[in-house]
DNA sequence: TCACATGATTTTTA
DNA sequence: TAAAAATCATGTGA
């Protein structure tokens, strides 16, 4: 039993002595060959490798995390034009010229410098990767290290990497968000209508005074008309409902003061712009009515398209007053 | 530079 | 839930 063990031991001995020593000197190679022409060596090393294999992580659990959120990142730089299709990205709304322009550097520059980074993580991955597999070979020569367990630790540095490149797509979107957050911010980037636009949307207010109210079709017209999206043809209505009414009820206060300053002696309805006859908007309202969604102020029996122009006129003088 | 205009957003109301 | 009202933030002209 003894006779048999103390070559065992010996061989044993030596793995321990070779696995602590560099394997590329020359003074192992003596010490290599003696393993390798050792009868007992294939045996020894089978007996490690199925101990090893019961311990041998699988890597496969740590991959599946991934996945996940990786294609999540994919969409999301794919939507943007950063990794494929890049021209076809439409944004809701275009940006003007000089902005539309610094926006697409921007954005090309972001593209650039992810295809540089994703290029060279690739590289070293497959560097890092080729490495790992020829120092796990030339160690599974004396340690219990099986072809599969040199693919696996392999797709464990694979994963690390793709540890890696999901943060720079991770970055990288998040550089994009907020390149289209200063570009596309529409409150900080306001751009006024055009002027043909605005004298659009006037003259259906005008047109339609006594109830300013475009429904969802009138809007969508609109909104091709002037070259703008619903909701702006919504904005812009609501604003001016507010701001007319608010201009209306300004002009009625200095009317009044007017009539307390010139009691007995007859004054112009300012209203009436030019007009005589033409109520005054308020008047038509019932005293203490409520307002109701979607009907008053606007109680003007018949639209006069000189009227909107006087009312215009109006705001520039009080502009001009004030 | 400043005051006002104006488009967008948020909060309130009915 | 849509509209009103309040508010914010930027554009514009004097």
């Amino acid at each position: 039993m003894e006779e048999k063990k103390a070559p065992v031991q010996n061989l044993l001995d030596q793995l321990c002595k070779i696995n602590e020593m560099p394997l590329d000197f020359d003074a192992v190679a003596k010490l290599k060959q003696s393993i390798r022409t050792n009868p007992l060596h294939q045996s020894i090393q089978s007996v490690l490798v199925e101990k090893k294999q019961q311990l041998f992580l699988s890597p496969q659990m740590i991959k599946e995390e991934c996945v996940e959120n990786e294609e999540r990142l994919d969409n999301m730089l794919r939507a943007e034009g950063i990794t494929d299709n890049h021209d076809n990205v439409k944004h809701e709304f275009e940006l003007g010229g000089d902005d539309q322009d610094e926006y697409r550097r921007e954005l090309a520059n972001v593209r650039k410098k992810f295809a540089e980074s994703m290029k060279l993580c690739q590289e070293n991955r497959a560097n890092f990767c080729e490495t790992v597999k020829y120092v796990l070979h030339s160690h599974g020569e004396f340690r219990p290290i099986t072809h599969s367990a040199i693919e696996k630790m392999a797709q464990i540095v694979s994963n690390k990497f793709s540890k890696v490149s999901e943060l720079l797509k991770q970055s990288t979107c998040e550089s994009v968000i907020q390149l289209r957050r200063r570009y596309f911010d529409a409150r900080r980037k306001r751009r006024n209508f055009s002027k043909s636009s605005t004298q659009i949307l006037n003259d259906y207010f005008a047109a339609h005074i006594s109830h300013p109210y475009p429904s969802e079709e009138v809007k969508q017209a609109l909104a091709l008309q002037c070259n703008i999206s619903v909701a702006q043809v919504s904005n812009w209505f609501g604003n001016k409902r507010i701001r007319y009414k608010k201009t209306m009820s300004k002009n009625e206060e200095e009317h009044r003061e007017i009539v307390r300053n010139t009691a007995g002696r007859p004054s112009a309805n300012p209203y009436n712009f030019g007009f005589p006859g033409m109520p005054n908007p308020y008047q038509m309202m019932m005293p203490g009515q409520p307002m109701a969604v979607g009907m008053a102020p606007f109680n003007f029996p018949v639209y006069n398209p000189e009227m909107m122009a006087q009312y215009q006129q109006s705001l520039q003088n009080n502009r001009r007053d004030s």
